[in-house]
RNA sequence: GUCUCCGUAGCUCAGUAGGAUAGAGCGUUCGCCUCCUAAGCGAAAGGUCGCGCGUUCGAAUCGCGCCGGGGACGCCA
């Protein structure tokens, strides 16, 4: 049932107005004594030209309160409704029961597709803390969006062209050792390349041998091809560890040298509809009119760029998923790049053009500065992650020494406190890297939110709850049940903001709200009480607690573990 | 220089397409485990919402102008 919208329609009738116009106006009283929802007058006074009160005073005499609503008052401009608390646990213990798992989601998607490029790792490039955002932001859209009831398609767009595989395999006939890099993964192909780079300042000739060996990977040389498929299958393999471990997955490794011989299509189309100019020796597309720089498709000495690239994987996606929105999770550095090359698709005549949206995110950096590879300051994200479980596991041993299988349970919470420190804020917050703010297990983090579901499964399992059999809402009608009641029916909402802003913070949010509620209660009620209905009514309330958390973690992409 | 994002408590951040006395967490100080997990709960202290003008019945929220910071600005991605 929706309180919201059985309230408008009362308004409505009382008013004359529309409902679904009312029902914006809604919103929630700063304080729960205040009520449960809150209309404010002020808009009306104008075209009705009577004081704000006088309003209120009127419509909530003349009100028929709809079922479920127990008053309706007339507080300053405001007119105040407040639930039957009886009716409210009802109507959202129940929906939490029918629903379980799918509890916050809806079909809202119709089964369209949405693509999310996201991640999109560098081969040959370690995985680093910087990844971070993207990935864990990206992976709880994917989620977020299929529980809305749309498709989602996780792309990762490998940055697998460039001339700095020339430069690699430059300096692996050099340097490399095929069993050092086998043995090393990774980090032995970045200490190539920043030999590469240090060697280079003496002999500027590399630069020519490496843009050979780039244009016989184009051309499609043999032995060219095999050191590029090597590096990128080391690449691969490191981080689809990192991947399982975080449990994030892509439908499309589809990344830069897969568009390699899509591109002649953009330069075709755009020279057909006269979007191009030549300009300096390079062809662009001119973006004066809409104040920005020009976008530059073919570099003067013919070959394509990365806006070139991201058209032409535009194209494709459009024609091979149709999707009805296209995310591309990456930072904000870009914002002008994407703006620019979105401007073009919409000059190449796409109405899908408004579909392709920039989710942008602060950038990561060290408390000495950005990290750089060349540099060699950055930290690994394995290295986070293993970091959090040993941390983790220190602090199972020392409160929870019973605890079995405490090596899986470290996994899960340490991991769930990084993933975490990407999700509880805004997306374009920058981040300074700091190990004691990442493995920080107190207060608002992933680990309180898992702590408050084992907490919530503990009372379960001692209860042996069954979710079954005839349940008295009327006496969950204490502060805190009230409280836990409302962040349980808050949730849904929060998860369709999430998706229509792209925002998972506000899912992250949305679960704090219902463990900080249920650890209230917790702390106050007691849940196995001595008198059966009290006692059945509360376990109903913590086993929806149980599922509203487990639901959001979920979404989020961390594990919630039954105890801990 | 131009464009863009940001500026809320000591720190990190929320603040719902302007609304009722500005909220959390961390940190600090002080309380709460003979009872369901203390990774918890409570209390105290802490704010000219960067500054100014404007729009409005009403502005942290909208507009303009400053100040401070991040980022981007043609042949890298």
């Amino acid at each position: 049932m929706d309180f919201k919208q059985t309230i408008a329609s009362a308004l409505a009738q009382s008013c004359g107005l529309a409902a679904g116009e009312l029902e914006n106006w809604l919103e929630t009283p700063p304080s729960p004594e205040l009520g449960d929802y809150a209309f404010p007058c002020f808009k009306l006074a104008k075209t009705l030209k009577k004081a704000p009160p006088v309003i209120a005073a009127e419509l909530a005499g003349t009100l028929t309160l709809p079922e479920g609503v127990a008053s309706a008052r007339a507080e300053g401009g405001y007119i105040n409704f407040t639930l039957d608390k009886r009716a409210l646990a009802k109507a959202v213990l129940e929906r939490v029961s029918a629903e379980g798992e799918r509890y916050g989601g809806s079909d809202l998607g119709g089964g369209k597709n949405v693509c999310i490029d996201y991640s999109s790792v560098n081969i040959a490039k370690p995985f680093h803390i910087g990844h971070l955002p993207t990935t864990v932001i990206g992976a709880a859209l994917y989620r977020i969006y299929n529980h809305l009831g749309y498709h989602s398609v996780g792309i990762n767009h490998l940055g697998d062209w460039g001339t700095q595989f020339g430069k690699m395999i430059v300096a692996y006939k050099r340097w490399g050792e095929r069993e050092t890099i086998e043995r090393g993964g990774v980090d032995e192909l970045v200490k190539l390349y920043v030999r590469y780079h240090q060697e280079v300042e003496t002999q500027p000739s590399l630069d020519d041998e490496a843009r050979a060996w780039f244009k016989r990977i184009e051309d499609g040389d043999a032995e060219a091809l095999e050191l590029f498929d090597w590096f990128k299958a080391i690449t691969l393999k490191e981080v689809a560890e990192v991947y399982d471990i975080l449990g994030v997955r892509f439908d499309s490794y589809a990344g830069e040298s897969f568009y390699n011989d899509k591109m002649g299509r953009v330069v075709d189309e755009l020279r057909k509809k006269n979007l191009l100019k030549l300009d300096q020796g390079a062809q662009i597309v001119d973006l004066s009119e809409y104040k920005m720089p020009p976008c530059i498709i073919l570099r003067s000495d013919g070959a394509t760029l990365y806006a070139t690239r991201d058209i032409a994987a535009a194209l494709y996606r459009k024609d091979t998923y149709d999707f009805a929105k296209c995310l591309y999770v990456v930072a904000y550095q870009q914002d002008l790049h994407f703006r620019q090359w979105f401007k073009v698709v919409e000059l190449l005549g796409y109405p899908w053009a408004k579909d392709l949206i920039h989710v942008s995110f602060g950038m990561v950096s060290g408390t000495e500065g950005s990290f750089s590879t060349r540099k060699g300051n950055m930290v690994k994200l394995r290295d986070v992650l293993s970091a959090a479980c040993e941390k983790t596991l220190a602090i199972i041993e020392q409160k929870s020494p019973d605890l079995d299988d405490k090596e899986t349970v470290a996994g899960q919470v340490g991991i769930g406190a990084v993933v975490w420190s990407s999700l509880y804020n805004g997306r374009i917050k920058d981040v300074v890297f700091d190990w004691d703010a990442i493995l920080n297990f107190d207060g608002e983090t992933g680990p309180y939110a898992q702590y408050t579901h084992a907490r919530a499964c503990s009372v379960l399992r001692k209860a042996n709850f069954v979710p079954s059999g005839a349940v008295d809402y009327a006496v969950l009608d204490d502060a805190e049940s009230t409280a836990v009641i409302a962040a349980i029916a808050a949730f849904p909402d929060a998860v369709k903001e999430a998706m229509e802003k792209n925002e998972p913070y506000l899912v992250s949010r949305a679960v704090i709200a219902v463990a900080s509620a249920f650890n209230k209660f917790y702390y106050e009620q007691r849940i196995m009480a001595d008198d059966a209905a009290v006692r059945t009514a509360r376990l109903k309330l913590t086993d929806a607690t149980r599922t509203v958390i487990h639901i959001g973690l979920g979404l989020l992409g961390i594990a919630a573990p039954e105890r801990m």
